[in-house]
DNA sequence: AGCACCTTCTACAACGTTGTGAAGAGCAAT
DNA sequence: ATTGCTCTTCACAACGTTGTAGAAGGTGCT
């Protein structure tokens, strides 16, 4: 059906070999002889067999990105830059959905499918510390997030702790003393949920405030309904606060929305941050302040670094952390 | 590196080929041998290459999904579905952005990528009319959204016309006379936008009420800054509304976020109703009624017919629409 | 003229897999 | 014992590409 090498060879009477050398722009192929297979190919409407090209070589130009959901805002937008990114490279990217299993994200690592691409980047959820060696896979691989952490893996990773400090601390500036917290993980101590969690104690340390553990809102999944019980909960209990920081923007939004359903004005009442700077705290009521954690340049540099393993196996593991600032709106 | 068929024969003492029996379960293997070849598989850590296989086999198991836009939720949430759906049957999928390009979108057409792909799921917005032949492809097609049309290829869509007269025709039944569109695109018959407005035009003319060419907000990009925009313009000219009908949900936001920052209550002054279905609008504030396009089905129908054109492309070009329903919200 | 050296092109051998066809072994029916 | 099956295994040839090695032809230098 589709035209080879040896079609467009036949068609402009050169070996097949000397197609390939055209196509690969060879520098040793007389003008003439070029311009007659540039010309049969173009008839024929040639186009490699990239599956053929991948065996021979190694190479699929192709890279996978791994992410827990797509239908969730941050890694939605962290896949449409990842994906931006790795064209300028000349890369596809692949996307595979683990939802947050420690099964799913081991099958993973051991699939065949990864065989097939020149590379992996990785934002695991479900896997826990002990699991750290399944990482070591012959695949260049480049970790996102901090939730693992093995020396001699690529990371690129947003500075959780000190982002979270800065943004307990822009409360802290606006005169809040009662901060409540949505979306933490009682126990946690790697993970997004721990490192925020810690940032924001060490404000809180900073500025002699003491930690109240009635102040935080447990949310395993961070999507808004469980920000909205979260803080529904918060206020069920009856603790006092003035302040919400949550972990991320989507359970921002769902509390904010639970808290202004309960007759709380945001942000005279009640003052909340976000995280993640997605679109939809953009033109929320009120829109929402947020940390912009540097996602546009993890996936730039996500894919940087993939490119550069891919490239030579041999250098040292490269361990990136991307900066941050506070983006102010209305709701603080 | 990795283990070859050939690796795991030489241990298990047969034919490289008796191992790709084993790999493909051919039945006629004595179970001694299949026993030995496995163990040997499992010591050596098998796993085939899929290149080869593809090369050989013309079969990659992955197909493309081109969207104009990830971070655009209606397109996050798709590719989502989409992806859940390939993996029940085996398929893995590689995502292209298109943003709304014409010319990126006729290059993803012609790109030899495609043919590492067994097909292709395409949600075009620049093509026009004139573009319809660009989609005789090799490769299998299944078109999504309404723009193109071509008899001979597959389609699933939404039914964008019948969808927004049942959006218009809520807010008639709550009362509303002046329902305000934002996200016309002015001239536009084919596309989503021409088919909603259509839609809208329809229940106005079935209830009597008079097309008023004053009530359309345009917008080019369904982003919440233009639906923003196309809210405050419309408050700005002066023409009196009691609802709006976005075209989208993310412009919906947008619109309702400056409606209320102009003061306007909503529902109570302003009706809005969107259309996607989107996560952010379940937890917005208010919370946002809705159309229900059906994104569920298509995503899982438009899997299963690229498969059935994957298995046989002589089959019928098949024309699937889905349902959809509203979804009603406190904003209405 | 002879030699060395570029330039241009080609033949051949992989890459790792699956499909085809046939060979060998075992067994029942003749 | 021979024939004709079935079961099991294997050798071989693709799939379309790129890397290697070398042949053929031309050019410049001694």
């Amino acid at each position: 059906m589709a035209a080879t090498l040896h079609d467009v060879a036949r068609l402009a009477g050169v070996s097949f070999k000397t197609v390939s050398n055209v196509v690969n722009d060879y520098p040793h192929v007389r003008p003439s002889t070029r311009q007659r297979v540039q010309e049969a190919i173009a008839q024929l409407g040639y186009q490699p067999n990239l599956s053929a090209r991948s065996l021979r070589s190694g190479r699929s130009d192709a890279i996978s990105l791994a992410v827990p959901e797509l239908r969730l805002p941050y890694f939605a937008e962290l896949a449409d830059e990842v994906i931006r990114a790795a064209e300028r490279r000349g890369l596809v990217v692949l996307i595979e959905q683990t939802n947050r299993d420690r099964k799913r994200e081991l099958d993973l690592l051991g699939s065949a499918r990864l065989r097939m691409v020149d590379g992996l980047l990785f934002s695991p959820l479900g896997l826990t510390a002990e699991d750290a060696a399944v990482v070591e896979i012959d695949t260049p691989l480049v970790l996102l997030g901090e939730r693992l952490f093995h020396p001699a893996v690529d990371h690129v990773t947003m500075q959780n702790v000190a982002a979270a400090r800065a943004a307990t601390e822009h409360l802290l500036a606006r005169g809040r003393r009662r901060i409540a917290v949505v979306g933490s993980h009682p126990g946690e101590v790697i993970g997004s949920a721990g490192l925020r969690l810690q940032g924001y104690r060490a404000a809180l340390d900073a500025a002699g405030i003491p930690f109240d553990e009635r102040l935080l809102g447990p949310a395993e999944l961070w999507h808004r309904r469980e920000g909205a019980e979260a803080a529904q909960a918060l206020m069920a209990s009856g603790v006092d606060f003035d302040a919400v920081f949550a972990f991320n923007d989507t359970l921002a939004l769902g509390a904010m929305h639970a808290l202004i359903a309960a007759g709380r004005r945001v942000p005279d009442d009640v003052a909340v941050i976000g995280f993640d700077n997605t679109d939809d705290g953009m033109f929320s009521q009120p829109t929402l302040t947020t940390v912009d954690p540097g996602r546009r340049e993890i996936a730039e540099r996500a894919v940087e670094t993939v490119v550069q393993r891919i490239a030579d196996r041999n250098i040292a593991p490269q361990h990136v952390e991307v900066g941050y600032s506070i983006v102010q709106r209305e709701s603080s």
